[in-house]
Order: C-alpha cells, then sequence, then structure tokens
DNA sequence: ACCTGAACACCGTTCAAGT
DNA sequence: ACCTGAACACCGTTCAAGT
C-alpha cells in the first residue's frame, strides 16, 4: 500500500515532534520535572538521545513546548462551551488552568509560570490575556484600567495555582511517603503547637483549614478579586 | 589571647553554618539558582564538598535556608516600622516581599513560592500567614472567612511577585543579551503584531503596557483585592 | 568533632559517523 | 534527512581516611 511516498522526504523519518513531546508529558507526570530525562525519553522512545535533540533542540524549549501543549489544549476545550457572563467566563478559564495543573500537578505550576515570565509574547500568555482581558472589558472597568485589571486576575490565579500544586521537583517534604490527608493533618497540628500568644491568627484558623476544599476556595478568591474590580475608579 | 578555648569543642572548627548560608545567598544572587553549585561554593569558601555536607545536610536544605534567612529578615525590618493602619501594615508586608524578590530576582520568587507550598508549618509560611491574617481581621472580615480572605491576598502576593521576578534558572529568553527595556519593547512589537481581529485586547493594552511601572501595578492589584475583602459576606 | 578529596552514579549536550 | 551512541564536561552525594 504505502510503498511509493508521496513526500520528496527521504522517509526514514520514524521519531515525529509529537511523539517526543507526548512521551515528555508522560514522564512528567509521572514523575515531575526531575523524571524527564534525556537518557529516560530516549530510552522510551527506543532512539538515541541526539534524535531528540534533532527534533527538540533542548531540554529546556521541550519543557516549554510540553507546557504549550497541554495549557493550550485545556483553553481550548473550555472555549467550546457557550458563552455567558463575563464573570462566569472568567470563571470557566481560571478553573481551566486550576484543573489542568492539578491534572500535571507535579510540573506544570512552576513552568506555567515561567513561560509567563520569560515568553510574555507567546501564545500561552497571549491566550491568557486575551480571554480574560475581553471580560474585564465586558464587565464594565474603565479601558484605562484593562491592563491593571486582567494582571491583577492573572497574577491571583497564577498564584493560588501554584500554591494549590503539591510539592513540586522532588518529594523531600519531611516524609516522603505522607499522602494529602496526612500531610494536612500534621500541619494543622503543627500550627497548633505554635505559640499563641505570638501566633494568635494561625490558632484561629486552624479549625477552618482542615475541612476547606481547595477548588472553592480558589473560586471565593475570584469572587474577591471580581468584587474588588467593581470598585475600580 | 585566645590561648585557652572555653568551648567544650574540639576548636579546629573554622567554618559555620551562617557562613555557608551566606556564600550560598551570594552565588545565589550573582547567577540564579544555577550558579549555586556544591563545587563552586566549596570553593569560594575554600574547603572540601564534605564540609558543607557536614553543617548542612543538602543542597536542598540549603536553598531552603537560604530563603528562610532572606524572607526573615525582610520581613524583621518591616515590623520595626510603628503600626498604621490594617490596610497600610497589609501593603508594608507585601512591598517587604515584592522588595526582596526584586532583590534577589534570580531565584528568591521560585523558592518562596515551593517553601509555602512544601513547608505550610516551616517559620516563613507561618510569619506571613500571621502577619497579613492578623490585619484581615482588623479589617473587618467575618471570623469565618480569615482563612479565605488572607490565603487570597498571600495569593494574589505570591503571584504578583512570581511574575515581577525577571527570569529565572537561565537566562535563555531568546536573546541573553538584552536589557530590561529592549525586552519590553521586543514583547510590545510582538503584541502589535498580533492578528486584530482575534486578539482586540491585547491590541488595546499595549499602550498601557509601554509605560506601567511594576511597582505602582503590584499596588493596585492589592488595593483591589482589599476592596473585594470589604464586600466579604 | 570537623574536614579532605577521590569515587560513584548520574546529568545535558555535541558530534563524527552511519543510512 | 534522519538517526546512532560514544565522549565531554559537568552535576550532587557519599565515605574512608585524616587531624
Amino acid at each position: 500500500m504505502a510503498t511509493r511516498d508521496r513526500r520528496p522526504q527521504r522517509r526514514n523519518q520514524v521519531l515525529s515532534r509529537e511523539q517526543i513531546i507526548d512521551a515528555a508529558i508522560g514522564l512528567l507526570d509521572s514523575g515531575g520535572e526531575g523524571a524527564l530525562t534525556v537518557r529516560a525519553l530516549s530510552e522510551r522512545l527506543a532512539t538515541g538521545s541526539g534524535a531528540i535533540y534533532y527534533h527538540v533542540g533542548n531540554r529546556d524549549q521541550l519543557l516549554d513546548t510540553a507546557t504549550e501543549t497541554v495549557i493550550t489544549s485545556a483553553l481550548e476545550t473550555e472555549s467550546s462551551q457557550a458563552v455567558a457572563t463575563p464573570e462566569e467566563e472568567i470563571r470557566r478559564v481560571a478553573l481551566a488552568l486550576f484543573d489542568a495543573i492539578a491534572e500535571h500537578h507535579q510540573w506544570l505550576a512552576t513552568r506555567l509560570t515561567l513561560q509567563i515570565v520569560r515568553n510574555p509574547a507567546g501564545p500561552v500568555t497571549v491566550e491568557i490575556f486575551e480571554r480574560i482581558g475581553r471580560q474585564v472589558g465586558a464587565l464594565g472597568v474603565p479601558r484605562a484600567s484593562w491592563f491593571d485589571a486582567t494582571s491583577t486576575l492573572v497574577h491571583y490565579i497564577l498564584g493560588a495555582v501554584s500554591q494549590n500544586a503539591r510539592m513540586d521537583g522532588d518529594t523531600s517534604g519531611i516524609q516522603p511517603d505522607m499522602d494529602r490527608e496526612e500531610f494536612f493533618d500534621a500541619t494543622s497540628t503543627a500550627w497548633q503547637e505554635l505559640d499563641p500568644e505570638n501566633y494568635p491568627f494561625m490558632h484561629a484558623i486552624v479549625g477552618q483549614t482542615k475541612q476547606h476544599d481547595d477548588r472553592d476556595q480558589f473560586l471565593t478568591g475570584i469572587a474577591i478579586v471580581l468584587a474588588g474590580l467593581t470598585h475600580l475608579r
């Protein structure tokens, strides 16, 4: 069937950029940034390390491309929904990012922040700003404040999302074997053991931290920022 | 003079934990996280690598300790001022963090976020939350919302501060030789070249980005979140 | 107790050589 | 054009040995 090749390429192309990116995302999801090794990647793809460099240039660029792939697709599936109020649309974009980072929690948050900082003209930054910025206009924020308002929203989203990404990089958080619940219990008991004279506030909130939901709290934060925006002069 | 030693220690102690931490901060400031190498550190201190591990345990722990040292001292000098309104006090804590990260821009932002995520019972997290949380109470936020309100503030601060930390890690942001101004110009021209049909918002804000001040924008963001908090049910 | 520095098991990246 | 894999210049960490 495929005996005669239509492309003028030499046809022994057997490794594609997409395959490399997919495999990289798999590695990242399974063990965080530290797990993405050129050696591990070339083993998984059954090639030499040179083949990866031929297609992809660089470990850092590979990380950026993986981030771009994941974020872009998260924003695309979000945009397929019917449009609602500006507030609702902002919530959707925010939650799309929140969920994407939860899904790829071991590496995405750090890399997303890095990409927005270093590459403000790249598709990731541009797409996020454009999506949120339009709604800020629709919200009634005066045009002169659009940039400030949108930046505030994006900054809040990134900060919240980074915080809810459980331990990046390595697992060396005192105990490597501790699930989410144990980790929370350990924190609240540690907070309870603080000197109540010097840390009255921490004592006051231990109860609230114990049974709070990250996603709900994230939405509360969005609501707070949105409320603040409506009072912008 | 110092012929008879008062300490029961063996007295050939010539390298201290503090020296190591100071040298580490120096290395980090000069070249970011990548510049903190056990080899570079031991060379600067004229010792072997083993000596560092004897005092400090680990590269990761050294990074954490450096972060703790810098953040703690930034918060201490801030607290020496006379108390003002709750809003003013929150602004001060926020700016103390903003300035600390600007001073150590190549590494601090990432490490601060990491520390708050992984070590919520550590001094850095506790101090920041306690400082801000108290003022949230004084602001009139209902007790049941203290945790949500404080988290929102902290998340915003961290997000904004991470964003304003210029390129972490390495300098590979397209061009290694580009100062702040060139970088900004390059972004705005890139934004101007975007398709106006699909990116009307980006076109609308190019003008504002060109002459905006990061610190001012940061304070505007704080004001927005504070305004939102006063409307918390 | 405190320090040395060689040794180990890894990295990312390059590049001559193959097809 | 696309791929191989040895080689290079680095890492963090350990550990026997010294004082």
